[in-house]
DNA sequence: CGCGGTCTTGACGGGTGTCAATTGTTGTGG
DNA sequence: CCACAACAATTGACACCCGTCAAGACCGCG
């Protein structure tokens, strides 16, 4: 038969030379003086771009490098002892992925591009390195990660009480505020993501998603077409995110 | 009426003097290196103890400090806008408590003590200054706080989408993994935080918890006697919990 | 002893996972 | 360029888990 989809390419993008990059175009969940971003940008090498499906990482890989995504998207999916895949994350352009490498020094998921991705390369000794005098740049790192959790913390046990819709509303009043924070539209946006990918991620199953994008549509909030989705009422889709979910 | 049950003594237990105390009588959920301990030391302060019901600190304090608990144990309510309340952790003796206040400079819940407890207080800007020469207590932190990151994701994205005997078994799981690492029987504890507690962290009601907890001792998984719990069965419990949920 | 809070147990109904069938979409090869 | 296969998404029917409500038991504490 024919070769399978090679739906890695991790050694093949490995293997280029990377040349040094800026990372001033990336617009960062927080902002950095000046002289800390040049130092960051020192460090930051730019990869090849990932195809869909390719991996940039694979779980139980020696961790090495963060990454910054710079255009694209990414999937992380931990696979438990029992061979059940869990979308852990998605990073969009300008967020930090493998900040939860660090601890065990191994990637805890594969990263799998959800489309044609660009990523920057943080190798993390490097950042150590800059780190020793760059008390920005600690900071900055220890205020990710820390964000990151907190975050997680409370979204995800808020979601483990509440119903279908009401995670569903939290998803996208989330991916809405990403975008914002972006600098683009957080009413419009493309999710390249697919309907199992997001189910996988609220602990949903496909078809509950598929309904409840059906409900959302014939209710106004939303409209999606394949993978487009336009955001009509923002308000009381936000209220309904911070509804109790069962009423 | 006589005054309130004084929930939060803050203030009072701010004010006292606090002693400089070295932390090697704490087993750290990572191996530091002597020295980096003695760095350590030389930071914490022990704190005056908390009693039942005290705060350690308030959600939107301002983030001065992470704490390490000695003995006892506390639990983190947040409350979301909608006065709703939420556990979001429960930490344990040799567990660093506050790593999620560090982004926004604000702690992100109440801190409250489970019982009586007693902890080492790590003021963050020495410790900021201390970790400028010493790259160990850099590292650690940055370990301490990618791995409650991974655990956090993993674990809540798997508890998302498992039913309610699932999540309790992994907490028991969990719980008893928490007690071998610091030396205590993995068969045998007290949990000092009540049955709703429990369901609030688990995103389930009280009932079911209570419900769930007559069913394993029927099965002869654990016996629970008020707040003291056996384990009798861990391997079948850790089976339970990495089975599938819906079977 | 009696009160308040915590825990337990029962009955009921709605939400959501599972299974199954259909349609739409993507990608590959003739 | 089309045909076909593989995959993704939608829609319906049904069962069952679990949240809600309600009542009662247990416990600590004054």
């Amino acid at each position: 038969m024919t070769t399978p989809r090679p739906v890695l390419r991790f050694a093949r993008q490995h293997n280029l030379d990377n040349h040094a990059c800026r990372l001033s175009s990336l617009c960062l969940p927080f902002t950095l003086c000046s002289e800390t971003l040049e130092k960051f940008g020192v460090v930051a090498k730019r990869n090849a771009p990932l195809r869909k499906r390719d991996a940039l990482y694979l779980q139980g890989m020696p961790f090495k490098s963060l990454y910054v995504i710079h255009s694209g998207s990414l999937k992380q999916i931990t696979t438990t002892d029992n061979r059940e895949e869990q979308v852990t994350s998605f990073f969009l352009p300008g967020e930090i992925v493998g900040l939860d490498a660090i601890g065990d020094q191994r990637y805890s998921g594969n990263a799998i591009a959800l489309e044609t991705t660009t990523v920057f390369e943080l190798p993390f000794d490097r950042l150590e390195e800059v780190s020793c005098h760059s008390p920005e740049l600690r900071n900055y790192l220890f205020q990710c990660m820390s964000k990151e959790l907190q975050n997680e913390r409370l979204l995800m046990h808020l979601l483990l009480r509440k119903t279908s819709d009401v995670r569903l509303a939290t998803f996208f009043v989330a991916m809405s505020l990403r975008f914002r924070r972006r600098g683009y539209s957080p009413y419009c946006f493309n999710l390249a993501m697919s309907r199992g990918d997001i189910g996988s991620y609220l602990g949903l199953a496909v078809e509950t998603v598929s309904r409840l994008l059906g409900r959302f549509q014939q209710q106004g909030l939303i409209t999606s077409r394949g993978r487009e989705f336009h955001i009509h009422d923002l308000e009381t889709l936000t209220r309904l995110a911070d509804s109790n979910g069962r009423c």
